[in-house]
DNA sequence: CATGAATGAGCCTTCATTCAT
DNA sequence: CATGAATGAAGGCTCATTCAT
């Protein structure tokens, strides 16, 4: 929003970080080559490595940068709540909406770990672990403290996580439904799963209450 | 029809198309070679092209077979039961099993689409979408008939599908967990959530006994 | 034309032979591929090995029959007259004819022969020789009786029979000119050159006369 | 302009395309490897793409430059002189000229069209049909003014291309015969044909002397 | 910073040919 | 005769990367 006095724009290396984001999306990194690059961000190859020294690189830090934005984003909603399940629906609105937003940048960080040599890929795995982990943590709180029921944790986590995640392989900014409408339906299938229960008998009228209450009407949210 | 271990082996053409799989997931289907291919076969990498046009072809070849399979296996999965519940569950473990059984498969019909040429992504997500259209349909059952709750339920199978997918990319046969854990485990988070309810330990009326209810105490972890 | 009895078409070689002669004219020998060759016949490429030892071998065979094919039929049709300038006019008709009748092995005998194996090269280099030697003997025999003036009958000999051999190059049964309109215009060429000389003052109207009469006339030969 | 042999040399692309043009007549088109011609030049065959965007780019560049060359040498030569027969001498000679002096790209320009692509062959034919258009229209005027007598000066035309193309062929520079021998006798061919008659000797009144008398007895062969 | 030219490794693919069946 | 499968060589071309300018 505000361009410092002076400054001409977005600067070259940041260009290249946003087009070789999407061409990694469109492309996947094997197959995005660094001419294709050059050639969209207006350079010829050669000069590319005046911005990253190793293709390997760019993918590395480029994913990293986007784990380190993820987990101190999701720390700041954690932290904004208190109580379980308050921090449960925080992290499953987080993380869509960070996801939601950050296409390229997630799909890197999804499935291109398999191009990252084994140094990187150990760092990017232990910022995946962490992220990860705040959400086992919240789980094994909620099955403490008996607000949810959970066999295994770290399952669970890792089954929203891949559920979620999935919500940003399809989401359109410009498709039918918003955000916030993606947000509530997730919230729910998380919390309750499909199944009427005795609190939505008849499922189109009757609604949760208190905080778990999904927000079924979409566009209401 | 079954083929005894220590027989006198594959076909050459069975053998490139196992291998070929294992290699798209190691390395990912641009990343893998054919001369890689060939070597691990046991052939000069010219002596492929006696059993696949190009490497496009053994991609798509791959990926179509998996999917005519699941669709196949899916159908008569969906035909043994009755009712949308037990279908629901008949198909999630039904998904969940020939995931975990068909890791390399999966890899490549979920992330290699990108690679296939226009012609073939067509028909490929054409196949896609009749296996969602699979779950939809049952969801939309589920829903009519009061048994689910569901306020979109294309977003909700996309959802479900992405969960269960997500299952095969960690599951390894000799870890902890039996793939009917992981059945177990997903079934009851896709119906019921996270969240703990005071019917849950007594689990949901007489309509949900028996083979539907969810084993929420697997592997006592 | 005759069919003998109990033959059955013609035969895979001799099919062989014409597909080949014409995808050489289409592709030029280096470019045509024996799998394109045996797929327009109908085989596999392995069954080609049938019918001939080498790629080689079927172009040098089918260059050397249609030498030695020419070469006869030149023979023939210089025996059938005499006098230098009664054989030279036989000469060039009985090549034109044969060149406008037998565009692909033309082609073949004539552009093809670089991708001849020396020993093969020399058998046919040999033949060409031959049959440029009765057009040079023939040239001499004019120079000798007076009819004919040229510096030197090689050189007119390699002109004469470039220029011949270049009309099948552009000639098309179906066009504008019959074959006899080709030779007609070819035998002046070759006797009178362009120029109008006092015999022929009013272009359009006379006409030389005597055995040399270009028959200016098309259609009237 | 001048290039003094022994000078600090050509420049690498200009080397590509001398050594690409004689590879091409030794070998032909497609027989030629970009391997060879990179190791002819002393470089590796990915740097050959410096140079030139595909092995077809090269060949349609090679024979787009000499078939531009062509036509501007044969414009300049026919503006230097008047009237049908001095132009048509003028024509032939620097035809002969350039022929045997370009006898690489001659060669391309003549044998190799088939090798080219559909585009860039509508290209050449283009220039290739221009080039002929001189000529054709120079045998109308001759026609026209009563000079020359042919039936049909577009055959006449292929006939005496034909004719005066094959001379580069088989000239060899260190052979028996000058360029201007060589110019001579087509010379005299086109124009007089092989005929002997009663007014050739003493040649063809005042308006064939002079530069424009065929010198019919060079190298007294 | 940017570039043109070079590199060496490697890619998918095609080729003519062989051979057991 | 015909074939399917295999072969070894070679093809044009792309790639990430380097370096002097």
């Amino acid at each position: 929003m505000t361009r410092v006095a002076g400054s001409h724009g977005p600067t070259t290396a940041a260009t290249i970080r946003r087009v070789g984001l999407r061409l990694i999306h469109e492309h996947g990194f094997e197959a995005m080559s660094l001419r294709q690059l050059a050639a969209e961000v207006g350079l010829q190859p050669a000069s590319l490595y005046n911005h990253f020294a190793t293709k390997q690189d760019l993918l590395f830090n480029l994913i990293h940068d986007h784990m380190r934005t993820l987990l101190a984003q999701s720390d700041a909603a954690l932290h904004a709540v208190v109580g379980p399940l308050h921090r449960l629906r925080a992290f499953v609105a987080n993380h869509l909406l960070y996801h939601m937003e950050k296409k390229h940048e997630v799909f890197a960080a999804n499935f291109e770990l398999r191009s990252l040599e084994a140094k990187n890929h150990r760092v990017i795995i232990a910022l995946r672990r962490d992220y990860e982990a705040r959400l086992i943590t919240l789980l094994d709180d909620g099955v403490a403290g008996g607000m949810l029921h959970l066999p295994d944790t770290h399952i669970a986590a890792y089954a929203i996580l891949a559920m979620l995640t999935g919500a940003c392989t399809w989401y359109k900014p410009e498709g039918r439904l918003s955000k916030h409408d993606v947000v509530a339906m997730h919230t729910a299938l998380v919390l309750h799963g499909c199944l009427a229960s005795e609190h939505q008998p008849s499922a189109h009228h009757a609604q949760h209450r208190g905080q778990d209450r999904p927000q079924h009407r979409l566009g209401h949210a």
